[in-house]
RNA sequence: GCCGGUGUGGCGAAAUGGCAGACGCACAGGACUUAAAAUCCUGGGACUAUAAAAAGUCGUGUGGGUUCAAGUCCCACCACCGGCACCA
């Protein structure tokens, strides 16, 4: 250690880089570096930087460990006062480029938007006779769906495009589904592969309230940065299928798809969603369609009493029935009420009693709402997780959001305590119907419609106090204070119906009003809620199953043998559960159920920048009012100009300033709530097939088309985005696209086949990239210095794709190396120099390709036969990356190229075939290097080309990877010892033979009893000795 | 508390039950150069031993197990990440 500081210290002209290491040794080095300047001279710390012989700078890197030293802080806090310094540096020093990826990428670029090269086409599309894909697959004019290739849609969770631009996680998922798209293109797949905006949002609108300037403004300069930033990285989306959800034309047909959830219902018989057009029947004189609703309970009970009302109350009878039924109805109910964003909230975009967006403060606060009924879809949502194939953790998260759990309703009578002839009757939901016998008590919500009933005079004091207690509490504290049970006797009683004892009525905030009836049975041997509330209340506690031996039966929740209950004594929970819900059903005292944690969707927003409703609302004869859907003729519904994007003083949502717009002149009232940001991400999906379709929200050919069956796979083949959508955005898509398809809308029944989750790209520092730790990169940065496809390459090679992983530039510095390899192995040394000096000279007239003609192939490039060590080498890379592709391992993939050109780097000569079919494998993942060089190649040769995003992809050849001759490795009694040569056929014997005249395996039987032999083809040998 | 995932060099990582650490970064040495950058070549798991080499021992979060053979399979535990959380 000591001698190693020396080091430093007398080295301390050119060695400086030692100083990075050891941060820890610091303190040991504070003398040493005491006695030296500040600011750093060149002398003592900094390499001088030359170029072309002159001085042009010196090294940022020291400067950031020097800036650390002398703050006494880490090298990372650091980096900010090192940013304006290396900014200089980097424009002072920056050093030679590796390939002249500055001129080849936009030549490329712009050659791909020219030729329309990624356009997929419909069933019936014209499709040009010059465009590369109808090269390709000798197609032109108008094609049917028979005709095509099969098709395969990639798609990317859209971004919402915020002021702040791309960084560097949004193009890991682009990067990977683009070179899937260009690999499928290439297998001969009709590719769909589209990109949009998420663009109504908040941002927007609060910069609206702030100045006034229309939101739409606004979007509009964030898209046209996102897509610039999007498409200087070269991916091959099919632009002329671009939407965004704030284009009217494109809300037009989200305000449609409402419109169909509005007069829509989900009928329980067939458990799918209908047109609510049967009521019309059902509430009619002379039903004509009676057979199609007949066997529906319920249908028959709206039948019987609507013919029993009067003509007034016809009306409104069968207003509130089919209001109570749609897909998307109005409820007056406490929902979350955050005053900063001054919207309500739904119950997932509240995390920790806090907004998830700005992390404000929310409230429980009773409101007039929309919501959508996808609670009615919760089996379905849930059953259909089967036939889908994403990851098991985002579909557990899936189907712990739904809930589901099996269990009994148990029906309690109580006598209402004003009017003692009245009966209360009690439900509670339970999933242990075998402990009915050890259920003590019952304990309801403080919300409970029967709470009042149910408080006798004496207790009312101490009741009304609770609830107001209660409801002061947010639901952060409800929760966060859980470790204490509180709660109030009510002072009623009912009874247990298998033990016919009196039990108590309590009400505890530890039962939540909004799950199962709101009220439970407690049986505080066997819950450990209900344990903890009955010891503090003094409670009465009574065993009723038995735990293994050694347990405890005191809070004993598994499974175990029934006692103290009746006729359940002696049987295991599971059978004990079946006795008493046949029991139960037989004396009507309950019945079996299940239970869903999955709530309805709150679907309206306070907000301005979103899609409006098209409901208006309108007054009765009796000064009612009621909702009514606007006909599909009158969409698109636009919102109204305003000045001010400011909620009313009364609290009214924005779009209530707009009084013209706001009253129609037949004295209706329009709505106004927006929809949330969810709505259009629901079904942009389906859009992208059929973008510009102006008579329908989608075509059925072009739905059947790109979202049909292929075999297993339905939908969206291949659907790559971010977690934080688990449960918002994938559960709410499913939900829309099973509405649309029990309508006939659509072809499937779910939207996303696979699914693939990318991970989080960190910091350099590891942390979690924010402008407060200022780790955030931005793209743009990175291609500038590296180019678009050093940037991709990267992206891909730092790991696997689904996981969290952190950026370091010096990764991408090693991948473009990488790139610079293969560019000196097919160019022209001399020309390359030839065309450096011709660059630095170059006017700005002087057109960027006619510099890069300068650049000549490497002569060793020839038309020559490969010899059977490069075809070998080729076709190892050829499988290794096919294979790769397929199973999405984009990282295994490259390093395989890398290999192959390591070894390329060594040939005295490069066959054309060789070297064309590895640009071949490159082109998914660097594509403009790829097609630059593709193209040199083949006009060197005299060739044309077809363009290399549509030439077929290269098939390895399995014969000319076959070894004659193979090491296998040799064990003693399971330790390596030795590698020996054998032919590849060799039988055993002879390999037998091979291992025990090993020299160095001899050392370790010489002497000893071989007493097993074990052989494993083309694989290894292990010598077993005693 | 429950559910899901992950633990491998200085770092990102790789390994159908069969030579652990491919590929890359960083680092070290060398070549080229007046010099630097760039490029090219070589070497790097740890430890023991040695002038050097050969060689040996240990090594994939921890402890057990299965197996001729375990990073990989089984059991128990620990740590970290993500999700849910008084859901009866």
């Amino acid at each position: 250690m000591i001698g190693r500081l020396h080091g430093n210290a007398v080295n301390a002209d050119g060695q400086e880089n030692k100083l990075e290491r050891d941060e820890a040794d610091d303190h040991q080095r504070q003398d040493a570096h005491q006695s030296r300047p500040w600011p750093p001279t060149n002398q003592h710390c900094l390499k001088p930087v030359w170029l072309g012989g002159w001085f042009v700078g010196v090294r940022h890197k020291s400067i950031k460990t020097q800036i650390a030293r002398k703050l006494r802080v880490n090298k990372h806090s650091a980096i900010e006062s090192a940013v304006s310094l290396r900014r200089i540096f980097r424009s002072m020093a920056s050093s030679r480029r590796q390939y002249p990826f500055h001129l080849i990428e936009p030549k490329w670029q712009q050659t791909w938007e020219q030729q329309q090269a990624f356009r997929a086409f419909n069933p019936g599309e014209e499709i040009p006779k010059n465009h590369p894909f109808a090269t390709r697959h000798k197609l032109s004019g108008k094609v049917a769906a028979t005709q095509l290739p099969p098709k395969f849609y990639i798609l990317d969770m859209f971004p919402y495009p915020s002021g702040a631009g791309l960084h560097v996680g949004h193009p890991e998922g682009y990067t990977a589904t683009d070179i899937l798209s260009r690999y499928r293109r290439a297998c001969g797949f009709n590719v769909l592969h589209p990109m949009g905006w998420d663009s109504f949002g908040l941002p927007a609108e609060q910069y609206a309230v702030k100045t006034g300037q229309h939101p739409r403004v606004t979007t509009e300069a964030n898209i046209a940065n996102f897509t610039r930033q999007i498409k200087s990285l070269g991916f091959s989306y099919d632009w002329s299928r671009e939407l965004a959800t704030t284009d009217v034309e494109y809300f037009k047909w989200t305000q449609w798809i409402f419109l169909k959830l509005y007069n829509s219902w989900f009928n329980p018989v067939t458990q799918k969603a209908e047109s609510i057009t049967i009521f019309e029947d059902v509430f009619s004189e002379n039903p004509k369609r009676k057979t199609e609703w007949e066997k529906n309970l319920t249908l028959q009970v709206f039948h019987a009493k609507w013919t029993q009302e009067s003509p007034a109350g016809k009306i409104q009878y069968q207003r509130d029935r089919i209001n109570e039924l749609r897909l998307a109805y109005v409820t007056e109910a406490p929902v979350w009420w955050c005053e900063q964003l001054g919207t309500v909230l739904a119950n997932e975009e509240v995390v920790d009693g806090k907004s998830e967006v700005g992390g404000f403060p929310v409230k429980k606060k009773p409101m007039r709402q929309w919501m959508l009924r996808i609670t009615a879809y919760a089996e379905r949502l849930l059953a259909d997780l089967n036939t889908i194939d994403w990851t098991d953790s985002l579909k557990e998260m899936q189907r712990n959001w739904i809930g589901r759990s099996e269990g009994a309703f148990v029906h309690f009578d109580a006598t209402e305590q004003r009017n003692p002839n009245t009966t209360l009757l009690l439900s509670v939901f339970t999933t242990r119907p075998d402990t009915l016998f050890g259920a003590t008590y019952l304990v309801l919500s403080p919300e409970h419609p029967h709470v009042n009933g149910l408080t006798t005079d004496a207790q009312r004091a101490a009741v009304e106090a609770y609830k107001i207690e209660v409801s002061k509490k947010s639901d952060l504290e409800r929760t966060e204070l859980a470790k204490e049970k509180t709660g109030v006797f009510t002072g009623s009683y009912t009874t247990n119906p298998v033990t016919n004892q009196e039990i108590p009525i309590w009400i505890a905030d530890y039962v939540l009003a909004s799950y199962g009836t709101g009220a439970i049975m407690a049986v505080p041997a066997h819950d450990t809620r209900d344990f903890e509330f009955a010891k503090k209340f003094n409670l009465p506690i009574v065993q009723v199953v038995e735990p293994p031996a050694g347990k405890d039966w005191q809070g004993f929740t598994e499974d175990g043998i029934a006692v103290n209950s009746g006729f359940l004594n002696g049987l295991p929970t599971r059978e004990a559960k079946n006795a008493m819900l046949k029991r139960l059903e037989e004396t009507q005292d309950g019945s079996k159920t299940i239970n869903y944690k999955l709530r309805d969707w709150l679907f309206s927003r306070q907000r301005y920048w979103g899609e409006p409703f098209p409901i208006v609302w309108k007054k009765d004869a009796a000064g009612n009012l009621y909702h009514e859907a606007l006909p599909e003729s009158a969409l698109p519904l636009l919102p109204p100009s305003l000045e001010d994007y400011k909620p009313t003083a009364d609290g009214q949502p924005p779009l209530a300033r707009a009084k013209d717009w706001l009253n129609l002149p037949d004295g209706s009232i329009r709505e106004t709530n927006t929809m949330p940001q969810w709505a259009g991400s629901c079904w942009y999906y389906l859009r992208y097939t059929d973008a510009r379709n102006a008579q329908s929200f989608v075509g059925k050919d072009a739905d059947n088309y790109w979202m049909a069956s292929n075999g297993k796979a339905a939908g969206v083949d291949l659907y790559v985005g971010g977690t934080e959508h688990a449960v918002l955005h994938l559960l709410y898509a499913r939900f829309w696209h099973k509405v649309l398809f029990d309508l006939g809308h659509v072809s499937t029944p779910e939207p996303f086949f696979k699914l693939v989750n990318q991970g989080l790209i960190l910091g350099e520092d590891g942390q979690k990239m924010s402008k407060s730790r200022g780790n955030v990169v931005n793209p743009d940065d990175v291609l500038v210095e590296y180019g678009a496809d050093a940037f991709r390459l990267y992206e891909m090679f730092m790991g696997p794709l689904q996981d969290t992983k952190p950026w370091n530039t010096k990764g991408v510095e090693g991948v473009y190396r990488f790139l610079g390899r293969v560019w000196r192995l097919f160019v022209d040394e001399k020309a390359e120099t030839a065309f450096e000096q011709a660059e630095t000279l170059a006017t700005e007239a002087q057109s960027h390709r006619e510099l890069l003609d300068l650049i000549l192939l490497d002569g060793g490039i020839t038309d020559m036969d490969a010899t059977p060590a490069q075809l070998k080498a080729l076709h190892a890379c050829i499988k290794k990356v096919t294979e790769d592709l397929d199973g999405m391992r984009f990282n295994t993939a490259i390093s395989a190229m890398m290999m192959f050109i390591n070894e390329a780097m060594t040939w005295q000569t490069k066959p054309l075939s060789v070297m064309k079919t590895f640009l071949q494998l490159l082109a998914p993942f660097a594509p403009h290097i790829a097609e630059e060089l593709w193209a040199r190649l083949h006009s060197t040769f005299g060739q044309t080309a077809i363009s290399l995003a549509y030439a077929p992809w290269p098939k390895f050849d399995a014969a000319l990877l076959v070894e004659s001759e193979i090491e296998l490795p040799v064990q003693v009694n399971g330790k390596f010892r030795d590698t020996i040569k054998v032919a590849v056929d060799a039988d055993n014997a002879t390999i037998e033979a091979a291992a025990k005249a090993s020299e160095k395996v001899q050392q370790f039987i010489a002497g000893k009893a071989i007493k097993k032999v074990i052989i494993v083809p083309k694989r290894m040998v292990n010598l077993i000795v005693g």
